[in-house]
DNA sequence: AACTGACCCGAAAACGTTTTCGTGTTGAAA
DNA sequence: TTTCAACACGAAAACGTTTTCGGGTCAGTT
């Protein structure tokens, strides 16, 4: 077992000084050919390569994001590691990961962490807890001490950050329109509570696209689900009792409640009964039949916010207070839950 | 904007030493109750939070452990970073990801980049591309360092360290054997090449029970899929000219494909054909029907192996050669493709 | 008055780098 | 022979901690 050689270790085994094996591993034209060389070559010998450590304390930049999101088992959140981790590695970046578990608590203590110089800086989607509570006092202290966030998916107006998220509100209206467009009048609607900033946006959206084109809103048909792990019995007492035309969820899981219990009833989809979801993942994908989702790319919304994050950190003015929001496009992915007329 | 406080600043501010500073902090007895509680009374008030930077180039230690999988968007690697971010976090450990992307380079580069003093070790599943170019050196030389390396899923007996997996072949032996259970004869097999090691276990799995079992191999129903993104049109194949009365594929994508394909050709599940898979994910789960799997615990794997990585870290006896490989125990997750008879 | 000990505190080293600045040696020009 | 520049290298500071060791002050004991 041999580990990991020094700067002084190998100082002291050429008798030289450290700034002398320095400089020479940096080609510094202060020293001469014959000592670079030959410190060049025991370096290689012994397979040096310089401490992360010791060069993020005298760099005060450690090159490495921190994110933290509530869950990693949700694929939508396993697509944006995924997109944040392609861009960071292409710019020298390491990713660390912090899981909220959806839970304020966890959420300031893993921000606090990493806030004491782990990391350069924060991409960051809110836990349930935060957006009810509000409270968002560990994310302007850290902004406070000039560590750069963006935030992604479930954002806050209440931090001047910048941003990544798709227009919610537009894509669940185009969504129930595309509904509406092939004739379906009476739409049901499957969202969570309202205090998760993205479900009250696909809400609206939903409720904006039934006034516009004049159809009544019925309370009856619109589900809020508190506990995403019980919502089988809700949205089946749903289907059976109310006599819909199609089924708008917020979300895949949802979706995909929404497309088994009805195939339990005994509907035929899309004939019966059309169903479409939002995020386009792995469930949408595979479930039979196929379902009609709004695409939301994690991908794309994950290298965004790296991206944004990196120019950040390596921008000449520090303190740039000009914000930006960048909205990430959205289609609709048209598969066998709604009729293809 | 006010920066983070150092220990030299609040030395400064209260004209007194740094050792000072930092003995009171720790509430040493070293330090008179007076300057102790005036420090600490400062501290808090400027929030003083010790650099973990600083801290890890003391300690050599960066309590921060090092992933690396092949890919995160797939469910079961999810599960394992869930399940090694619980346990680290317990042990105030924090956790970086890399994806290797199923790419030996990838997978080397990034070893590389932690292994230079940001982590305290390694836990890793080896990329496909690894498994077939059987080089391992990335992972010997890291060890040779005295840095620990815990091996999850995808191990190789090359390599001498600390495991976690399951008993793969048993675990295939089982599932193809409740099939032969209840009645089937002519069962099909999905499987991938035979250098990913997992793979390869599960396919000696099938063949043993059927050999137990009597049951002739028959190549023309055993399916090895090189590319997963393209398997579709093959498995369609295999169900439509070959006549079958079930399939044991070794993951959840063979699995939910085959069920998409068999329900195109008209086929009823589990009546005209069943359907195990492997790898108890969210596609299993929520498919239509819900397929029966081998469940692997994702999260009590990685666990696991979190723990042992920490124990090792933690041990008094620095280089104990002592390794284990540990065995998470599986079962089967009967669902609605297959009978329950 | 001298000694002892307790009590407080500061200096400095250490972790592994990078970089600025100073310095000794050499050769050539005056 | 002296002077000066170029050259090659080393010392030291800095990043922010922790910890060991040494020392100064004061009170109490001989």
């Amino acid at each position: 077992m041999k580990r990991k050689v020094t700067l002084k270790q190998i100082a002291k085994e050429l008798d030289v000084s450290i700034s002398t094996v320095s400089k020479s591993l940096k080609d510094s034209p202060e020293i001469s050919e014959d000592t670079r060389l030959k410190v060049q070559a025991f370096a290689k010998l012994y397979n040096y390569k310089p401490n992360n450590i010791a060069l993020s304390l005298k760099n005060k930049k450690t090159k490495t994001i921190g994110i933290i999101i509530p869950e990693i088992v949700h694929h939508f959140f396993a697509t944006v590691i995924s997109g944040v981790e392609n861009v960071a590695n292409e710019h020298g970046y390491n990713v660390i990961v912090c899981l909220s578990d959806e839970s304020f608590d966890k959420e300031v203590i893993n921000m606090e962490m990493l806030a004491n110089g782990s990391i350069d800086g924060f991409i960051m989607s809110l836990s349930k807890e935060t957006q009810l509570k509000k409270d968002f006092h560990h994310i302007t202290e850290v902004i406070n001490q000039g560590m750069p966030v963006v935030m992604f998916d479930r954002v806050t107006n209440d931090i001047h950050c910048d941003k990544v998220i798709i227009d919610d509100n537009l894509a669940a209206f185009q969504a129930v329109q595309t509904l509406i467009d092939k004739g379906m009048k009476k739409i049901a609607l499957i969202t969570t509570v309202d205090y998760v900033s993205v479900g009250k946006l696909r809400t609206d959206g939903y409720l904006k696209a039934l006034k516009t084109n004049d159809i009544k809103i019925d309370d009856q048909i619109i589900l809020k689900i508190e506990d995403i792990d019980n919502c089988e019995g809700l949205i089946e007492n749903l289907i059976k009792t109310q006599k819909i035309d199609a089924v708008f969820a917020v979300n895949e899981l949802f979706a995909v409640t929404a497309i088994k219990s009805a195939l339990k009833l005994g509907l035929t989809i899309p004939e019966d009964i059309s169903v479409i979801g939002f995020t386009d993942g792995i469930i949408s994908k595979y479930s039979s039949p196929s379902i009609t989702t709004v695409s939301q790319n994690g991908i794309k919304m994950g290298g965004k916010a790296a991206k944004m994050l990196i120019d950040r950190l390596e921008s000449e003015d520090e303190d740039d207070e000009h914000y930006r929001t960048e909205i990430i496009e959205t289609h609709l992915v048209e598969r066998e839950s709604t009729p293809t007329l």
